[in-house]
DNA sequence: TGTACATCAGTGAACGCGCGTTCACTGATGTAC
DNA sequence: TGTACATCAGTGAACGCGCGTTCACTGATGTAC
């Protein structure tokens, strides 16, 4: 009794509670994310509810509350894997060499490449507008977010860190971590509104963080204008 | 009775109902949103209601509910003052000759300033972060954004247009949308990890910003580097 | 300057709805021997 | 290979709460004459 209110003080707090052991519970855990991910595309995240989605998902309420304890841990299992998608994503890139460029203008190109595949990961993802706006609104989800900004920023840094070593490390640590969250807010800007030309504001994007980076590890020495 | 079931499929998209017309209203009106802005600081905005609001502001609900249908009403009054509070200082800067500088660096020191200033305002307006929130996560709200950025951009495209007759103008239109929509993300991403270094990050997006800039007025030329 | 009336501003009390959540239970699947 | 049992997975039905909203009403302020 004592233990249950003392829940009461910061209960709601849950991650996904139990993951399913068989493979009949894995579906239905499966089949809760999907149509979760549906029904955000259809209302948002403000009007979607655990009931909402049982009813859409043909199941009870007490086997979705099984898995998780509310929406909020819905909306966070979602979004850590549109999280991974992206992540995922940025590292193949980064491991082929994504950095790696001889002119300014293959930089950009190569930039443009992996932000045009980033918006496509998002935009294939059920709902994956709307989970980037929880990810913002929602304090539960900012953690997810900054978490794999974090990861991916690191990995840049470490990568510019070797191939640049007389580059000031803190200023290239901000920098990192700015140019990531830049790209990823263009990302939101290209799905908030798809009346805009998407390969315009990709292109844009990415001479701003290509000029940004030439500067930051050549900061004496004219930039190369190669077919100037 | 015909007319109420068919308000009942398109009602809640109201803005503020009726604004007061004597003093006794106009404080309360003003009361409501001060009290809204406090909320909103205290427990977000997923929490706020129009009854906690109420209590905490010493009204009864039909008090309130004669000047905003819903809790979208006051968060909708209370981003469109915050973007105005925004655009004001922005276009203050604009008119004081921000755009006009003499070196890379006087750029990025003039932006750095801008940044600092909308920073501030933000920061001084109650629930600021939350309303900055609230605008990329309510459908409802997102007009208010987008019309401040444009209008911002608009301005300051005319200006850039002016003075760099040379540009290609539907690219330095992108631009202006984009780098203004980068700055005030790079408020929100102050904002929401106030343990990051504030100057830091503006140093940084101010450079990203000018650089670019410099590459889009003077594209052929290569760049000045006065004290370098 | 005073009176009668219209309008504005806010109250008190209650409503229906649906959300999150829980309880005791049944059925299905795997495991030990 | 078959039986007994433990555990997993999901059901049916109901609950309390609080949110948004409304109704008929009172009191305060301004206005006409």
């Amino acid at each position: 009794m004592a233990r249950r209110s003392a829940e009461k003080l910061q209960p709601p707090s849950l991650d996904t509670k139990s993951r399913p052991s068989r493979q009949r519970g894995i579906d239905t855990f499966e089949v809760i994310l999907t149509t979760a991910g549906e029904l955000l595309a259809e209302v948002g995240f403000e009007r979607l509810t655990t009931n909402l989605v049982c009813q859409r998902a043909g199941l009870t309420p007490p086997a979705l509350y099984r898995y998780f304890p509310n929406k909020y841990a819905l909306l966070k299992e979602l979004a850590h894997r549109l999280m991974e998608a992206q992540d995922q994503v940025v590292l193949a890139w980064l491991e082929e060499g994504g950095t790696r460029f001889s002119s300014l203008e293959e930089s950009v190109a190569k930039n443009r490449d992996l932000q045009k595949q980033v918006n496509a990961v998002t935009r294939a993802f059920p709902g994956g507008d709307w989970i980037l706006r929880a990810l913002r609104a929602l304090p539960v989800l900012q953690e997810v977010r900054t978490t794999s900004r974090d990861t991916i920023a690191q990995t840049l840094f470490e990568i510019l860190r070797q191939a640049n070593p007389h580059a000031d490390p803190e200023r290239l640590h901000t920098a990192t971590r700015l140019t990531t969250q830049m790209m990823y807010a263009a990302t939101e800007m290209v799905l908030e509104e798809p009346d805009q030309d998407e390969d315009r504001i990709n292109e844009e994007i990415c001479w701003m963080v290509s000029l940004y980076y030439q500067h930051l590890t050549r900061p004496r020495s004219a930039p190369s204008t190669p077919k100037g």
